[in-house]
DNA sequence: TTGTATGCGTTATCAA
DNA sequence: TTGATAACGCATACAA
């Protein structure tokens, strides 16, 4: 396994020109180029590129850290780091947490030890305080409003998102709306939770912590959805879900039942996934590719921004 | 930023001793152990993970190469993977390649550079022989049968599968039989046409090429698939879907324009993913988890072998 | 334009 | 049980 060193012997000059030509810096001439070249060539040589990380004190990897990587909102996001990954020239170091801390810490670690230049967190269980103790060693991006912290954030306002989509729901007719969840804990899902509080007061409407159901992830936890539901004495008469995954659930499962939609059950989904277009699933558009590009820029660029990206509503057929 | 010639000096002791005690090396007194551990406490230390590497030659990394990570039945077997990489303390780094070959080429110059210690790819365009040329670097491991090559795999008889699947429509009643497939090119869709041509001289059917429909890899291809087939005269009667997530957008669709299933036509999905089990598609499930896992370790294993899975008919509502 | 010498932070070898 | 020293392979400040 030949080395520069190697290299600079055969050609007959030192490794510094022979790191020249490697890198393309200037000031070398044509005929000793040639012959680093060619050199390169017969030794059928290529760099150890952990000696150029140990040097250079870089990796050019990014890591990023998700719950589950086979969730489409997650694997959207995935994809819009990907791409801009991509352009420039990282690579990407998956850290699939199952919203276990301990892995999340380990990905911090990996800050901690060079193993990669900067971290995305897509979704975090940790305290944002142990987080902030390793901003010393490389940029973190998180996917939450943390405007007034030490890291850069790139995020959709849940709150008034959740706020106005339940107005909606409200102008069309409905008093009895529940809403789904993936998770319980987690920044987001506070803050949807908020909003979902401060609208029942706004109304004086009263509050159903049944209509409240957490957990949904998946396209198969429709069916767990509607059967709980089933149970109430009270059903809720429209549904916002955080994931057309599940939205889409729903609504296979009330075809089933024969639920009508959206006159028994009115349901707005999130996230404009393809799924929803196809079934005809009002829901709300986050730009997750967006969203993942903009994550990987902060990344990359290291200065401290907190960005608000907007969402849209799409109207289809399911409120 | 400390490191162990530093706190060699803060303890009293050599550099030998403090790597010693960091990796838990035997020969070293309790005395200088403590002391060691003391200067580790009091400096805030931690390894140079770069370092380590370049003194070992190894990473603990490995790559994952597939086209989309936003594919179910890649997510899937992503997830495998991820999983027994865990519990090996590996860490992942995901090359996602759309198909293109440069950049599968990057992930074998990965090898070539050690970045990373061995490479699983879930798909590829390259040739073959591009990726043997680069087994001398690490191992690297496939999914698809190339038994008889110096690499190892784990992958499904697709030959098999897709014969065994047109039969049993076959015996069904069905004589006009279709297929969607991801992608024309690749080993695999090789041996599906290979068992579909078989399958019609084998029951002297005739051959009807417009009934292959290729592209077909999200839920929402299934309109593609039902508006390209409306449109032949003679439309058939039953179709092989590579991906359930396809399987479904088909259903989705053949309810939408009134088509009766399985009446007018049958579906048999792939992969048994839970959408499958929640519209009652009949599927060939595939092990993608237990795959995932057999490819991590015939990749840090290193010694070639070549491993099929089976696969198991679930037959629900679509057939 | 070129080369020398040193640093990057570990691990491994070998002698004591 | 311990430590000096040599790898590991590249980048780079500085001198020429």
């Amino acid at each position: 396994m030949t080395n520069i060193k190697d290299l600079a012997k055969m050609a007959g000059v030192s490794v510094t020109t022979v790191s020249r030509v490697l890198n393309n810096h200037p000031y070398v001439s044509e005929e000793k180029k040639n012959a680093v070249l060619e050199a390169i060539k017969v030794s059928n040589y290529f760099k150890n590129i952990n000696a150029v990380h140990l040097s250079k004190g870089k990796t050019q990897l990014m890591g990023v850290v998700l719950p589950f990587s086979d969730h489409p909102y997650f694997a959207q996001l995935l994809k819009g780091i990907a791409k801009q990954a991509l352009e420039n020239n990282y690579k990407l170091v998956l850290i699939q947490t199952d919203y276990m801390e301990r892995r999340e810490l380990e990905a911090l670690q990996m800050l901690k030890q060079k193993q990669i230049d900067s971290l995305i967190i897509c979704s975090r269980t940790c305290d944002l305080s142990t987080i902030e103790e390793h901003l010393q060693f490389g940029s973190i991006v998180l996917c939450e409003n943390i405007k007034g912290k030490k890291a850069s954030s790139t995020f959709v306002n849940q709150y008034k998102v959740f706020f106005d989509a339940l107005e909606y729901l409200y102008h069309k007719g409905h008093k009895k709306i529940g809403y789904c969840i993936g998770r319980k804990s987690g920044a987001n899902s506070h803050n949807r939770e908020l909003a979902y509080r401060e609208f029942h007061e706004k109304y004086s409407l009263p509050y159903h912590p049944e209509y409240i159901i957490d957990k949904c992830l998946y396209f198969e936890d429709g069916d767990k959805v509607i059967n709980q539901i089933n149970k109430l004495d009270k059903p809720p008469s429209a549904l916002l879900v955080t994931s057309d995954q599940v939205a889409a659930g729903i609504v296979i499962c009330c075809q089933k039942q024969h639920i009508s939609i959206p006159d028994e059950m009115a349901i707005i989904g999130f996230d404009n996934e393809p799924i929803a277009k196809m079934m005809n699933i009002t829901t709300i558009e986050i730009p997750l590719l967006e969203m993942g590009k903009n994550l990987f820029l902060q990344a990359v660029n290291g200065d401290i921004t907190n960005k608000e990206l907007s969402v849209k509503l799409i109207e289809r057929g399911t409120v």
